[in-house]
DNA sequence: CTGTTTATCGTCAGGCAGACGACTATGATC
DNA sequence: GATCATAGTCGTCTGCCTGACGATAAACAG
């Protein structure tokens, strides 16, 4: 079949982010209302369409930056203040996603650490960081008095939780837990990370074991701190390990 | 920002798919040879573009039917003979990936028990089984006699590759390398199989132990075969269960 | 000074994996 | 038919890791 280009349909492709971070013992994602229909006044995941010039990568990370001015993290370059770890999560093209036109979105994961505040950027009225359980705990139709009483714009509630399984398990056999944490962070605090997106209570002196008896994944500082209230604990940073042989185990229940 | 058609460049969306298969003790995917430029005469990944109607699952589903005959498993459905294993890998959407227009390509990778032999479909001028080794160590400039001399057209070496890793970390933690082999098949052909996937040598012991003390990995028909020589084996079936727990253990060499 | 909180170190038992010996049941070869 | 090669299956042993949990350490609040 020689080429043909009035042979295939053309589509829009857009970005949409999960953006994760561990507030107050919570899981949360942001989430941006929209300000125009479809879906018009309901939340959203951030994103936007690619440019024509633009890899799906440069993409998320300019919407990242947009929505949160965070950027994005090279995994080979240097450990900067400010950066997520990104990665490309999955693409949804339903014919049916979007009621304006065929349009595909390749949808990303990023991980951050706690924020001040997410700043509203380019096409949202406002945005804000919400337990991952209130947005995706929205049934349809059941009816709440507080704003997020409506279920997330479009198939974001299914791209919200795909991302969030995602994070979960990954935190399992690599060391991406350490992106929700500062630079400086303690044991305790990294435990804290694992218990936030498990949703489980960990044991102290077994976590404790695991990750100072792992190579490569925590490396101290020297310094200490106790932020926490109680006995001052030991700062680590992130070792330069990636992945977790053996992983860290995810209780059954 | 309004709603405005014009504010976004128009792409193209294909499907391009990772079909793995185990033949004489090799992992090995399907290569179609490209019959029109660019790349003519190069091998390459099957694959096509989407249509306007048309899910991304739903098109590399169809994809495959073309190109192999096989339909793609229904993960809720009924075992079927002739079914194959299909999920969503990644998306590629370089802006110079394609010389000829922007095209975005979501890979699918699909895992194939052993076929008679491929099929020719749609606009491939000729398709086979090849051994990924022999299609990802082509170094550029390095000519050799054979077929294979070119490395595969696009960026499609990168997909395959991502497609093998995916499938070689997938298979530890779940029970998909029965996908590899037919309906009923012995312990010792499942274990050829991860030990082509991973280029490995497995203890057959330990193997042996660890698949049918796993609940819900195998079950047996009450049939045995002697198609490998020696004692006769037991012949099982994929029983239920998907997650491996604790997971198959890949070798550290 | 006492209680509370968090961090950190130790101990012990059970489960699982790697190494490997032993036995079984076929077909091939002499 | 005896012998051998091949593959399958069952057991044993040892070491590592985890889960459960006791004990100690170092801060702060009253």
């Amino acid at each position: 079949m020689p080429y043909d280009p009035s042979a295939f349909p053309p589509f829009a492709v857009t970005v949409d982010l999960v953006v994760l971070t561990v507030r107050r013992h919570a899981l949360c994602a942001l989430a941006v209302r929209r300000g125009e229909p479809p879906y018009q006044g309901r939340w959203a995941l951030p994103g936007g369409f690619v440019r024509g010039d633009e890899d799906l990568s440069t993409a998320a990370a300019r919407e990242l930056a947009e929505e949160t001015g965070l950027h994005a993290h090279d995994p080979a370059g240097p450990l900067l203040p400010n950066a997520a770890h990104l990665e490309q999560l999955a693409t949804y093209g339903d014919p049916k996603r979007d009621p304006r036109m065929r349009v595909v979105s390749v949808a990303h994961l990023a991980l951050a650490p706690d924020l001040p505040a997410p700043r509203a950027g380019g096409d949202a009225r406002s945005a804000r960081w919400a337990p991952v359980e209130d947005l995706l705990d929205q049934e349809v139709g059941y009816a709440r008095e507080d704003e997020l009483a409506a279920p997330l714009a479009f198939d974001h509630a299914r791209i919200l939780a795909d991302g969030v399984e995602r994070a979960r398990s990954k935190i399992e056999y690599s060391s991406l837990a350490t992106a929700f944490c500062p630079q400086e962070f303690t044991v305790g605090e990294l435990r804290r990370v694992y218990e936030a997106v498990w949703g489980v209570a960990l044991d102290p002196r077994n976590f404790h074991r695991k990750v100072t008896g792992t190579p490569g994944f925590l490396v101290p500082t020297g310094g200490t701190t106790t932020r926490q209230g109680g006995r001052p604990a030991q700062l680590f940073r992130a070792g330069g390990a990636t992945l977790l042989n053996p992983p860290m185990l995810r209780p059954e229940a």
